[in-house]
RNA sequence: CGGGAAGUGGCGCAGGUGGUAGCGCAUCUGGUUUGGGACCAGAGGGUCGCAGGUUCGAGUCCUGUCUUCCCGACCA
């Protein structure tokens, strides 16, 4: 079974374009770094994007659109935002094209360029914080509390379908506020919702933590982060969430006028998860009989599928299945019934396997005797034999078990991959053998940060939010250091 | 942008020293099958990335060019 994948020591990228390509996730597009999600990755996408919206407007906030296209020069105004972003836009120049003179084909037309380039953007904090200029004046139009779903393009050197493509889609949100301690509650309470929900609804447990600063995003004053490790022993950022002080505000000129009279610049956050996700929901899960979804992901939570021979056989087994649809459904629960007779029971067995649904329920010619149905999980490979008059029952208990064990499994994979380090030779002996987070201590600089990557390719996954304080000196330099941070290679 | 590798039916690949394109999977037709990706028989589908050149003859040799992938620097 195993010839759909390659087996987790190797090469994801590979393992990749076998399972999405198969599991019908997404496939490359053609165009540079760039993917198409297919319906069935892109039900998996909604998912994720109705659970979350929900959670965005229950903390208070609304959403907003704003341009595809930024102007060039709203770039200039934040000077570490254009670092960090500069070398990786997508700039559009011209705006017609026109016949080829030379051949049949089409040309840029050269008189068709654009007095001031725009930008394709790559995050949308300039353009926002643009516009918020014109909305805030008083304290009394703040909070401002703004989410956008949108795509976004970033230039990279390198891609990894669904981890780091050039186009993706991903929510933002921006708000800004009148004082500090509200915008760092704000950026707290947003890393929050994203660990409850990438720990209940995707089953992945994260570190909650703090970017160092070397790691940090471009333009902010601090990065929430949380971190996920994967079944190869690295890390993934599986969403950031940022306090960008006063940055923004000066750099656009937004400011209030304060109870007292007084002219204040706002301050600001931003936070976003991207398709990304899906990545890590495959790569935490995923075994190689194909991808595992939890329950609360899965476009179809379960599937039925019927054994027959000839017509009337058919006809019998499907009453059964379609009471069945019809019970679960009145539980909440996705069903769907495939009694295609294009596709042989065992191929959609496999099929559905590859697409990770949860449950299966197979009905045939043996359990319209007994009154019986056969019921698979998807996560342990299981099967039994219930009775028809138990399935509505059975299924939700299941469906909730499965849920938690995807949780529990990579939680203790997650335990059993964590280390700490008291010496470089500790700490190098653990990198190369892809060991997973490894606590530290570390002397706090950027230099030994640096240098530890340089040496190993680990860098520093998070400092933990709420991390033990104890003494110690760093692995590398042996200064002292008051706490232990996390390091890992990653993603 | 540096360092490697590869472009041949939808996908994955084979095609020593040049001789007029083949295999597996997938697809289609007919039949037998249906409790873990069925089997038999037949069929369709390719200007070999592109442009030049050498040659009686180029998938194969030469030159140029484009693209993709992998390893670095960059990153949700």
């Amino acid at each position: 079974m195993a010839k759909h994948l390659t087996t987790r020591e190797e090469d994801y990228s590979k393992w990749y374009n076998e399972l999405v390509v198969k599991a019908d996730l997404a496939q490359n597009s053609g165009v540079r770094g760039s993917m198409v999600i297919k319906p069935y990755g892109y039900a998996i996408w909604e998912k994720i994007q109705a659970d979350l919206d929900r959670r965005f407007k229950e903390t208070g906030h609304m959403n907003a659109y704003f341009p595809l296209f930024i102007p060039k020069s709203y770039f200039s105004k934040e000077a570490s935002h254009v670092d960090g972003f500069a070398k990786e836009c997508a700039v559009v120049t011209h705006y017609r094209l026109k016949d080829d003179p030379n051949g049949g084909g089409v040309v840029v037309d050269p008189a068709a360029k654009l007095e001031e380039e725009l930008i394709v953007r790559p995050t949308s904090e300039t353009i926002i914080w643009d516009t918020y200029r014109d909305w805030i004046q008083s304290y009394r139009d703040l909070p401002i509390l703004v989410n956008q779903w949108a795509n976004v393009v970033r230039w990279e050197m390198r891609t990894r379908l669904f981890l780091r493509t050039a186009e993706f889609l991903w929510q933002e949100g921006h708000t800004a506020h009148a004082t500090k301690e509200e915008a760092v509650t704000e950026a707290e309470t947003m890393l929050g919702v994203y660990a409850d929900f990438v720990e209940n609804i995707m089953a992945i447990p994260v570190l909650r933590g703090l970017k160092t600063e070397g790691e940090r995003f471009a333009g902010a004053l601090e990065t929430y982060c949380i971190e996920a490790l994967m079944q190869d022993g690295k890390a993934l950022q599986a969403g950031t969430s940022h306090f960008l002080g006063q940055n923004f505000a000066k750099a656009f000129d937004v400011k209030y006028q304060s109870k007292e009279g007084t002219q204040e610049y706002v301050w600001a956050t931003s936070w976003g998860v991207s398709t990304r996700l899906m990545g890590a929901l495959i790569m935490t899960h995923s075994d190689d009989n194909g991808l595992v979804l939890p329950p609360k992901l899965a476009p179809y939570q379960v599937v039925i599928i019927p054994i027959y021979k000839g017509e009337e056989q058919l006809t019998a087994i499907s009453e059964v299945a379609n009471g069945m649809v019809a019970e679960l459904r009145a539980k909440g629960v996705s069903v769907k019934y495939d009694d295609r007779d294009t596709y042989k029971p065992g191929w959609k067995f496999n099929q559905y396997e590859l697409q990770g649904v949860p449950l299966r329920i197979a009905i045939g010619p043996k359990d319209l005797e007994k009154g019986t149905a056969e019921l698979a999980r998807r996560d342990t490979l299981t099967k039994e034999f219930v009775a028809q008059s138990e399935i509505g029952t059975k299924v939700p208990e299941l469906l909730d078990a499965i849920q938690n064990n995807l949780f529990e499994k990579a939680l203790s994979y997650r335990e059993a991959h964590t280390h700490e380090a008291n010496s470089w030779e500790e700490f190098e002996k653990l990198m190369k053998g892809n060991a997973g987070f490894v606590y530290a201590h570390w002397d706090g600089t950027t230099e030994t940060e640096d240098k530890i990557k340089e040496l190993t390719k680990a860098t520093i996954r998070c400092i933990p939010l709420n991390n033990k304080q104890e003494e110690g000196t760093c692995i590398l330099t042996g200064k002292p250091s008051t706490q232990r941070v996390v390091f890992a290679k990653a993603y």
